[in-house]
RNA sequence: GGGCCGUUAGCUCAGUAGGUAGAGCAGUACACUUUUAAUGUACGGGUCGACGGUUCGAUCCCGUCACGGCCUACCA
């Protein structure tokens, strides 16, 4: 089937090799002294200037005695001329067996062609790579959405924009490094492979570690050993990397996705609010081009300041200024007239919830801090001077989504144990008592905060799908692999 | 996990109210010394996702499966 035709082109390619090997040629060659870059090269044009180049050759357009080709690295894409009088008969030859994806480097001197194209004219070249399978088709790309997940480094080399919201996302990691070094944040790292999976409520993946005999857990958020750090005197530190969910895949969700999480001692909310509204708005002008993303009513405006509102004024705006004094009867009825399904167990809080997450924070296009949730939705959360029913904390929302929720920190231990107790039930080993203890020591009031950093590359790219800011993301195994 | 939709040449796509399929790019051959989606002429290339069923006959209709997409559910 596929793999015959498929075979035919390899054939042919290796009929190709073949003839370049009997020349002289070897086929997966060697380094090769560049003088630099594409993109310096083409910097760098001057008129007549000997230099030596590599690339990928992605197309030929050969007339017989007089040949140009594009050739393609990391950085940039430049023409070369292949005259047949400028190089000996058996290179010249040899040049017409190369097939479009071959590595080549080349020698020669740079030109301007008189439709003023920067161009490198070659006196020589090599071979450097054979490639021995076609490459996507030059003008359509690579549009078929499977091959483009599996076969990434094919949607890499045939969609330019691809590459480029890559190179966005590794700008944008760059910047908050160094925006958060700058301000005297320490990067720390934190055990990934752990034997509670804490910090947040998602079902973990399960291990076993052999040499103790012992069941382990990939980590589902680095915060509990982030707080150990505050104890141990670490009073302002991030970790950016990989954490992991063993739930269901969608549009928004990776079983493994980047969240920077930042905690610093002696703040409160300010500080954290502080931070994003500094860091958002330095990626947005420094990497995406800008305050506003996108156009139209679709469009996302970070000009500060953003909205501020309370999760309860939320509820009233959407469910009417008499929600909280409803019996739990007439609530409920009024939440199922507004189309939501609600689950026999739950209470009034969980209502509400359901009618925050279901009706509600899709509807905030433009970046909200929401502030001041019910304290039982957030057990790691200090509550308000003002009010323990509620916890002193935002969850920053931006299109939509929840891109950042920052915290004052729970840092009474007493408190804390209660709280976890609670949420674990009977499941008491789901308990990271480690961390109880470490808090018993003593661990300064802090700020903390927690960003999804795909998300937040989605929202700043205007891009709605996670697997498209993910180089490899994750897709069900073929059976049928060779 | 549930619902709906998709899978045709290496790539991008047409198509057949059931009679084993076409185009462009890519490939092969020839021509061509400033092209850039080079051009011109000719040629080759397909188990129409897999397996069953209905039928004289299935890429097309039906069923199962695989993979993917969208929606939905789980992820404080």
């Amino acid at each position: 089937m596929s793999e015959l035709t498929q075979n035919e082109y390899r054939e042919q390619r290796l009929v190709n090799m073949r003839a370049l090997e009997d020349m002289g040629y070897k086929p997966f060659g060697h380094a090769f002294k560049r003088s630099g870059r594409l993109a310096e090269i083409r910097e760098e044009f001057v008129e007549e200037k000997e230099v030596t180049a590599a690339g990928r050759l992605t197309t030929v357009r050969d007339m017989g005695k007089s040949i140009f080709a594009d050739i393609r690295d990391g950085s940039d894409r430049f023409q070369i001329y292949v005259q047949k009088k400028a190089l000996d008969e058996e290179a010249f030859a040899a040049f017409k067996l190369l097939d479009v994806g071959d590595h080549i480097g080349v020698a020669g001197a740079l030109f301007t062609t008189r439709t003023g194209e920067p161009t490198l004219k070659i006196s020589k070249w090599d071979l450097l790579s054979k490639s021995l399978l076609p490459l996507p088709e030059k003008w359509h790309g690579l549009k078929d959405v499977e091959a483009r997940y599996r076969q990434r480094y094919l949607d890499l080399i045939s969609n330019p924009d691809v590459r480029e919201l890559f190179d966005k996302r590794i700008a944008a990691i760059k910047e908050t490094r160094s925006f958060l070094e700058a301000r005297g944040f320490s990067e720390v790292e934190t055990p990934m492979l752990q034997s509670q999976a804490g910090g947040a409520a998602a079902r973990p993946f399960v291990t076993h570690y052999s040499a103790l005999d012992q069941e382990m857990y990939m980590r589902i958020a680095p915060e509990l050993y982030l707080k150990r750090l505050l104890v141990g005197g670490f009073d302002k530190v991030f970790e950016l990397n990989r954490s992991f969910r063993n739930e269901g895949l969608s549009r928004t969700h990776n079983p493994e996705f980047t969240m920077l999480e930042i905690y610093e001692a002696y703040t409160d909310l300010s500080g954290m609010k502080d931070i994003i509204e500094g860091l958002i708005t330095h990626l947005a002008e420094n990497v995406f081009g800008g305050l506003v993303v996108g156009e139209g009513d679709d469009a996302i405006d970070f000009n500060l300041p953003w909205r501020e509102v309370t999760y309860r004024d939320l509820i009233i705006e959407r469910m009417g200024d008499d929600w909280y004094d409803l019996s739990f009867e007439d609530a409920s009825a009024r939440a199922e007239k507004e189309g939501l399904s609600l689950d026999p167990a739950w209470g009034m809080m969980m209502v509400t919830h359901e009618v925050y997450e279901k009706l509600i924070e899709k509807t905030l296009h433009q970046p909200t801090f929401v502030t001041r949730f019910p304290a039982e939705l957030v057990p790691l959360a200090g509550t308000c001077d003002d009010d323990a029913s509620v916890v002193d904390v935002f969850e920053l929302v931006i299109g939509g989504k929840e891109v950042a929720p920052a915290y004052k920190e729970l840092n009474n231990p007493l408190v804390q144990r209660e709280r976890l107790d609670n949420q674990a039930g009977e499941d008491a080993e789901k308990v990271d008592y480690d961390f109880l203890t470490a808090l018993e020591h003593g661990m300064p009031p802090a700020g903390g905060m927690g960003i999804g950093i795909d998300r937040l590359i989605m929202t700043l790219a205007g891009v709605d799908a996670i697997r498209d800011v993910i180089l490899f993301p994750q897709l069900r195994q073929k059976t049928s692999a060779e």
